[in-house]
DNA sequence: TTAATGTCTATCGTTTTAGTAGATTTAACG
DNA sequence: CGTTAAATCTACTAAAACGATAGACATTAA
């Protein structure tokens, strides 16, 4: 039986050109537009942290060149999650609500995008079956997706804002786990 | 100035009932319903390799659930990117285009999901800057991000269809890196 | 009281996701 | 050759997510 002969494959473009389009186009698929949004804004309430002094909405959003209106909303949400304080009224504005090495990358993603994990079974801290799930315990694809999880979350737990401004500045060494 | 005082934080919920809702909802973030399915085929495919046949996409779509036309277009995309090989008319099917040890989870979700990065700007297979970038090189966000994917292609690179088998049969050790 | 500021609620257009339907091409077999 | 069993191609669709916008409302300092 000799049909491997017959058989269709991946097609070894002849000419290389024809590899040029934009196959798989610009599918985001992990940190949402909001989440680079939110990274940002805690990054600037990072550098100014020190004056004691609260920060405009309004600011954030012209230096970051963030939309106004949604970076409120991002603001809100990692307010309420606890990461950042504000005060209304006149002289109001926001903060940071914890010191800048008591809050993380993964922090901040988590609070707008949702948990780190690929997939919901292989969550933490959002842990959730699959609906058609035969076998959560044996399932290897969510084996694959915990240790993914695990890998990634030690990046972005273990990187905080402290770590972030220092590389900023091009000060202090960059933490050991994090070595290339 | 004492206005740390009223400050508005995270509101630690007075009862805990409160926090019953599902406040970042179902979010995939991640690996797609179809890359999981193209997981779930390339996997079934995985344990029939050995007897040489070929598997029709109507019992892969029965076995796994997976809706019928869906599956189709999986297949197609994993076939072109080299994953898997065809023969249509009579007796056609599919089957893995390459051993069980060098086709990986990496490999699979690249195919159907794109990159592995969070973000484009922290791919290594398909690097793009943001629109509204201002120095890709000091960028902190695309530091810690491409730290993250790096974490997470060495686990999903380094974890193939043979190491699932194997793993699911219950033979074999966990390859090292991958111990918990 | 007023002006400056954050907060809440609702809406909206576009893109992506997940899926469906039907016609077409290919290969084996008699 | 004609039939039949398969993959393949093209087009479409409903629902959700994403990125954003608008406007009324609440709070605070001066």
């Amino acid at each position: 039986m000799q049909r491997a002969l017959s058989l269709r494959g991946a097609q070894t473009p002849v000419v290389e050109v024809v590899r040029a389009d934009f196959s798989g186009s610009d599918k985001t698929r992990m940190l949402s537009q909001k989440a680079k949004y939110a990274l940002r804004a805690v990054l600037l309430l990072a550098e100014r942290q020190e004056d004691e002094e609260l920060v405009l909405i309004a600011e954030i959003a012209e230096r970051e060149q963030i939309p106004r209106k949604f970076l409120e909303a991002i603001l809100v949400e990692l307010r309420k999650d606890g990461i950042l304080e504000s005060r209304r009224g006149k002289n109001g504005g926001y903060r940071l609500a914890r010191p800048l090495d008591r809050i993380s990358f993964g922090d901040v993603i988590r609070s707008i995008d949702g948990p780190l994990a690929p997939i919901r079974c292989a969550s933490r801290t959002q842990f959730q079956p699959c609906t058609d799930c035969q076998d959560v315990d044996t399932c290897s694809i969510r084996w694959a997706m915990t240790k993914a999880r695990d890998a990634m979350a030690n990046v972005l737990d273990g990187w905080t804002l402290a770590d972030a401004v220092r590389q900023r500045h091009g000060i202090g060494a960059i933490p050991l786990n994090f070595a290339v």
